[in-house]
RNA sequence: CGGGGCGUAGCGCAGUCUGGCUAGCGCGCACCGUUCGGGUCGGUGAGGUCCCCGGUUCAAAUCCGGGCGCCCCGACCA
């Protein structure tokens, strides 16, 4: 056909509010048009780059045995509810009501329906394994699109999922999905890495992530500079550094006036900042309860929410108000694990344990206490791996790597999942796999 | 949800601070001419709720109040 004949024409300016490159040649080119933030029309052109895209994943999906369907993006609360993911959700999860009255969800994934189509379809274990995908749109009520087609709400995503009588056998299939997601890679022409990732709120054990080196993408994840060591932000481990510990000083409490950050305290003191405890809070969110949590961390790390809410055992958490930290007799800006109502919820991160005479708040405006020491100023009940790694530490597997921590933009992901849903009873175990051919 | 920016012709912009000619410019579009050809050159022309609502004023794109939308940073991201 000719260009002439062609539906889309091109821009020679691109649209100001076009900022990345990648979103500006794909406008420009007319491979997409915007509707709303995060919603596009596929112009001719870049529906024949998606058809060509989804021809690639057919036939590797039908390779490895997966057979196609197409679920509906507009779902009834009741498979919602039967999963109990329609009041955990969150606002991703966009609900709405038919004039009648009934309730429905656009499907932001389809594990639920997964679960519900398989819990009607397999009546025994000598079905198994099966491995099932689509083609789909799904929506997510994203916060915030970004980046042209980075972040959509509306897209298009390749979802496979298989469902297995026993870990062997979903173990076996892991891997030859891992094996398909390379071959599309590879025949679409991206050059991807794959990364340790987290399942997050899905649970389960074991994921990986195929991620695109881009400046622009949405978060981070780190690699090891000696090693193949490859890990996104939310799962990456790494080594802590352990300073030499001298001989333990006395608990002191000193006025530190006008210190509410751990910059200013660290440098009143006269310490480095790897010397200070510092003190965040959040309200651990269930749908039965939500609970103020108090964690501890050394002050030159910073809290990976991911790696909390995995230490808390799932749920949700949100940042913690100014009243709700007095409301447990803490003193915002001058916090202190010690002295604590007991009922409140301390986790530590394992940080604490490396370092010793710890300048701490004191629960007191304007005061610090200095030569606090773990376990014998204050023994936390919880300890974990809650810091999020940061460029130039150690990774763990080779052990004296260095990490360094490039943009990533997520391109698939396969994730092995424990059971679907304990609500449902007799469900079989699966996983999910797939993320890709957002164009 | 917090911080910042923007909204004037299909696209890119000027005009707004300091209210007042008929709201302009480039590209694109239509028509006529021109060129072997061209992202050619020349001419003519169409196209505007100046984001919306309200207010101030003799007079509002411009000032004031409210709202909506879009982009960026952060929070969030199952």
């Amino acid at each position: 056909m000719r260009v002439s004949e062609l539906f889309t024409r091109t821009l020679r300016d691109a649209p100001a509010d076009a900022d990345l490159v990648s979103h500006q040649l794909a406008i420009r080119a007319g491979l997409v048009r915007p509707a709303a933030a995060g919603i596009y029309a596929i112009m001719p052109l870049g529906w024949r780059v998606i058809r060509n895209i989804a021809r690639v994943l057919r036939e590797e999906m039908d390779a490895v045995g997966g057979q196609e369907l197409v679920m509906p993006v507009v779902q009834p609360a009741e498979i919602w509810q039967a999963s109990g993911r329609w009041d955990v959700f969150g606002p991703v999860l966009q609900k709405f009501a038919s004039d009648a009255g009934r309730e429905f969800a656009l499907a932001p994934t389809h594990e639920d329906m997964v679960a519900y189509l398989a819990a009607r379809e397999i009546a025994s274990y000598k079905q198994l394994p099966q491995v099932i995908y689509q083609i789909q749109t799904k929506y997510r009520n994203e916060p915030r699109p970004r980046g042209g087609l980075i972040r959509l709400r509306e897209f298009t995503m390749k979802d496979a999922y298989s469902l297995h009588r026993d870990a062997d056998d979903l173990a076996r299939v892991y891997e030859e999905m891992v094996r398909a997601y390379w071959r599309v890679f590879e025949r679409v022409g991206i050059e991807a890495v794959a990364v340790e990732a987290d399942n997050g709120a899905m649970g389960g054990s074991g994921s990986h992530e195929f991620v695109l080196r881009h400046a622009q993408g949405e978060a981070l994840f780190a690699a090891c500079d000696t090693c193949d060591y490859r890990a996104n932000s939310e799962a990456a481990a790494f080594v802590l550094d352990q300073p030499e510990i001298g001989a333990l000083q006395p608990v002191e409490k000193v006025a530190t006036p006008d210190c509410k950050t751990i910059e200013d305290v660290a440098a009143y003191v006269g310490v480095p900042r790897r010397q200070t405890l510092k003190a965040v809070f959040f309200v651990h969110e269930r749908p039965e309860s939500s609970r103020f949590v108090f964690v501890v961390i050394r002050g030159d790390l910073e809290v990976n929410e991911v790696k909390l809410i995995n230490a808390l055992g799932g749920g949700e958490l949100r940042a913690a108000t100014d009243d709700e930290i007095r409301a447990t007799g803490a003193v915002p800006g001058y916090a202190s694990p010690l002295g604590l109502d007991p009922g409140v919820l301390v986790v530590a991160d394992q940080s604490v344990r490396a370092g010793a005479n710890f300048v701490v708040g004191a629960n007191d405006e304007g005061y610090h206490l200095t030569g606090v020491n773990v376990p014998r100023d204050f023994d936390p009940a919880h300890v974990a791996d809650i810091a999020e790694a940061y460029e130039g530490r150690a990774v763990p597997a080779a052990r004296r790597g260095i990490c360094t921590w490039s943009g990533r933009s997520s391109w698939g992901t396969v994730s092995s999942l424990a059971r679907a849903t304990p609500r449902q009873s007799a469900r079989p175990i699966w996983t999910r796999t797939g993320r890709p051919a957002r164009s």
